[in-house]
Order: C-alpha cells, then sequence, then structure tokens
DNA sequence: AAGATATTTTAAACGCTGTTCAACTTTCGA
DNA sequence: TCGAAAGTTGAACAGCGTTTAAAATATCTT
C-alpha cells in the first residue's frame, strides 16, 4: 500500500510548486508582487489552497530561507578547500559576496528580512547559520593553529569576519552606499585587503 | 502680515505629529501599528488629511530617516572628540553600536529597512550618510596620517569600519545570531578588538 | 463495485491596508 | 462681507492575508 508514500511525495511537491512560484515571483517582478493571491495564480489554485501547505505567509518565507541555505552550503564550502589557511579566507569571503551579489532575494530570506527574523527568533536555534558559521570557524581555527593569523578567540574573529562581509553585502543591498554601487563595491574590496594584510603575520607572508 | 509664516509653522508642527506619532506607535506596538489609520487617530486626524502632509507612507519612513540621523550625529560627532586616534576609532564604533542597539527602530530605518533605501536609491545623493562618513574618514585619515594603523586607501579603510560596525549591528537587529544575543554582542565585541590590535601599528601601541 | 471516510479545493466572506476625491468647513486677504 | 484659498472629512476603491462552510475529489473498507 504505497499510496500514502505517493501522497505524500504529491504534498512535498505541490510545496515546492509553491515555493518556486513564490521565488519567481519576487525575481521576476518584486517583492510587492509575492501575494498569496498571485502564487496562486500562477499555480493555477484558488488563494485558500495555499494554506493547507503553509499555515501562513511568513511559513513560505521562512521555506524559503531553509531552501536558499543549501546553494549557500555548497558555495562556502568549496570556496574552503583549496590554498593555503589565509587564501582559504579570503576565497570564504569572495565567494560569500559573490553569493550575495548574485542572489539578493535568497540573501534578503537568509541575513536581512524581518520576517525570516522573527520565525528564526521564535524556532530554537538558527541551525543552518551554525552550519554555515562552522565553516568559516573552522578555516579561522586553522589559520590562526598554523599561525597565519594572530592567536585569539578563533569564534571572536570569524563573528568579525562574518560581520564584515555581510556588513558590506547588506549596505550594498538595501542602496546604503555614498558613491556609485562599482565604486563603493570596489572600495569594499579594498577594504577588506586592507584588513587582511593587517591580520597576516609578516614572517609568514 | 506675517499671518503666512505662521501657517507655514503650523504645517511643519502638523508634520512633526505626525511623524512623532508614527514613530511612537512603531516603539510602543511594533511595527506593523504603523498605519496611516492609527497616526491618524493618535493625532486625532481622518486618514485622508496626512495625505496634505506627506505624499505617500515611503515618505514619512524618509522623513524618519532623516530625523534620526540628527541624533546619530551629534553621537557621533562628540565620539570623535578626544583621545588618541585610535581610541578615537574606538570610540566611533562604540558609540555607533551603542545608538544601533538603544535605537533599533531609527537604526532600522538609516541602515536597513527596505522602504528608506528605495527612496535613497530614487533620490540623488545620501546625503546625510555621506555626512556620517565623513567624520569617521577624517579620523580614519588621522590616525593613517599620525601612523596609527598601516597606511593605505582612507576611504576604503573606512568603508571596512563601517561594514564591520553595521554587520554587527544588523546582523543582532535582525536575530540572525547563533549564540544568545548577549554571547554575541560579547563575541562581537571580542571580534572588534582582535581587529583593532591587529590593525595598530606595534610600534605606537 | 458501492458506500463510507478522509483529504483537498473552492468560493465567498471578513477585517484590514494604502490611497483617492468630491464635498464640506475653516481660514484669510481684499 | 465676500470670494478665494487651504485644510479636512467621509466615503469609496482595489488590494491584502486569512478563515470557513460547502463542494469536489480521492482513498480505504466492506
Amino acid at each position: 500500500m504505497g499510496s500514502i508514500e505517493r501522497r505524500e511525495r504529491e504534498r512535498e511537491e505541490t510545496r515546492q510548486l509553491i515555493l518556486n512560484a513564490a521565488l519567481n515571483l519576487w525575481m521576476k517582478d518584486g517583492f510587492e508582487s509575492v501575494t498569496i493571491r498571485n502564487i496562486a495564480d500562477a499555480i493555477e489554485y484558488t488563494p485558500g489552497a495555499i494554506y493547507s501547505y503553509f499555515k501562513d505567509k511568513d511559513e513560505i518565507f521562512y521555506a524559503l530561507h531553509f531552501q536558499a541555505f543549501e546553494h549557500f552550503f555548497d558555495t562556502l564550502r568549496s570556496a574552503a578547500l583549496f590554498g593555503s589557511p589565509m587564501e582559504r579566507l579570503k576565497n570564504i569571503g569572495e565567494a560569500y559576496l559573490k553569493f550575495a551579489f548574485e542572489n539578493p532575494q535568497r540573501y534578503d530570506l537568509m541575513f536581512i528580512s524581518a520576517t525570516s527574523g522573527k520565525k528564526i527568533a521564535e524556532s530554537d536555534g538558527w541551525h543552518v547559520g551554525e552550519k554555515a558559521f562552522d565553516v568559516l570557524h573552522a578555516t579561522v581555527k586553522l589559520a590562526m593553529d598554523e599561525g597565519y593569523i594572530p592567536k585569539g578567540d578563533s569564534k571572536a574573529a570569524s563573528m568579525m569576519f562574518w560581520a564584515h562581509v555581510h556588513g558590506i553585502a547588506s549596505l550594498i543591498l538595501r542602496d546604503r552606499y555614498i558613491y556609485s554601487m562599482e565604486t563603493t563595491k570596489k572600495l569594499m574590496k579594498k577594504g577588506m585587503d586592507y584588513m587582511m594584510s593587517a591580520l597576516a603575520q609578516k614572517e609568514l607572508a
């Protein structure tokens, strides 16, 4: 009697249909076009039907936030694979920003939007965030242990890196810059190099 | 015939009444309570009347964003007044974060919210942001010129500082942390010290 | 195969939102 | 005092997220 399994599979497929429609609407017509009615139209359902798949609209964004992290893990992990610890740190930073600028909607859900943030605060622990942080933390620890950057609290140093790249991404994605966007991106990159070279232990450079 | 001046003054007072009501609603009952009807109720007007003072709701937030910067300038400037260049930099960072955590709604309008961001992108230049950046930039330049931090592109270095503190503030305000909020704040502060001491030129410490 | 049961979907409604606009009221200068 | 200008109102509009009884569909049991 595999019909129950098939039903579950179909439910999951419809859930995906809803999530894809929501993200497509956002990417194509902007955030304010992501309405329950538009999503329902896109998948040829009536608005009410969506509520048998998601408790409310915020849950749709929360689910998208998880989905977005899947992409992100791959990006981050493969950036941390090769090169010296110092190069790995630089790669992680660059991969992080590349992801943010190439997937602004996804980055928004993951790290900026208040609606996802509320659900995160309500849940017990932000495990996807933790998992991503661990990739960075492992690399920072490596760089510290092998003397590429000054020894200290590896968690605190990782937080510093994270805050830095997130600051760059979120200032630009939310249009908080003084020079043009391209100039700002270049200055931010230069600023990052400035910090990295200050951190690099001279005897190992 | 000063009556025209008095009328202008009254208009400005009503504008302020609206802005204060909007901010009070936000601080007291949360963002979703800031509706045109609630604002109108609070100042004993009808909703339509508000539209002779502001073109639309976003303009109210945009005006609040400017108003918030006034507070911010004082905070920032007085932090940059005393001590060695290195101490000034630390003071600016701490004042920045203090402002963000003590005025989360204002900080949101200034540096995070998409609604303010849209209006900023539409306008010609983000002059309030520039003005605040200049305070930081002047201090960074001072620290560079006097050899407290490595010489380099002072704008890029200032961007780096800004991105860093904004990253800390926005990750915490939007509930993107892994440990408890207090622990995260402490780790972030430690991370900032780590970076600052890496930047500090040893011969001058 | 037929009937009972569970699930899914619909259509309509509710209360809310931002916004507009003709009509009304108030204020003001001549 | 009159006429114009400015300010305010109240009703309406289209849209929103969400709920719910009823209808439709699919599944399980006999």
